[in-house]
DNA sequence: AAGGTGACCGGCC
DNA sequence: TGGCCGGCCACCT
């Protein structure tokens, strides 16, 4: 259960994410360079469970639906969170997604 | 070693 | 945006 670099990769790209911004796990698998495995990027945030540098909350789906939420605490605190941050989020969707919405840059 | 799984995405209706 | 289907890639048993 060490750190592996595909998944410190996902971690160092969600923990880019500013205060207030959300972003998706395909634009987080794109800055990785695969597109493609947007599922790893939901399996790593999985993982992210054990630390505390990676703030899940502002990683939605391309809907902006907070799909994760039932991950997090099994309670709305991810939306908490994220309303906490200025992001409004009604039955788990973000409003203004578009807005919020943040493209990770690319690490390589 | 092989199969199953998954917090997804994109295309189509 | 909504629902369904196929593809994709790494992790787990």
């Amino acid at each position: 259960m060490e750190n592996d670099n595909f998944f410190e990769r996902v971690y160092t790209i969600a923990r880019q994410i500013p205060f207030g911004r959300v972003t998706s796990y395909g634009a987080i698998a794109k800055a990785l360079g695969t597109a493609r495995s947007a599922r790893m990027v939901g399996w790593a945030m999985n993982a992210s469970h054990s630390l505390e540098d990676v703030p899940a909350h502002r990683v939605v789906n391309r809907k902006g639906l907070l799909t994760g939420k039932l991950h997090f605490d099994g309670t709305n605190l991810m939306q908490q969170l994220l309303e906490s941050e200025g992001v409004e989020v009604v039955d788990n969707q973000i409003l203004n997604f578009e807005k919020h919405f943040w493209e990770p840059e690319i690490t390589q």
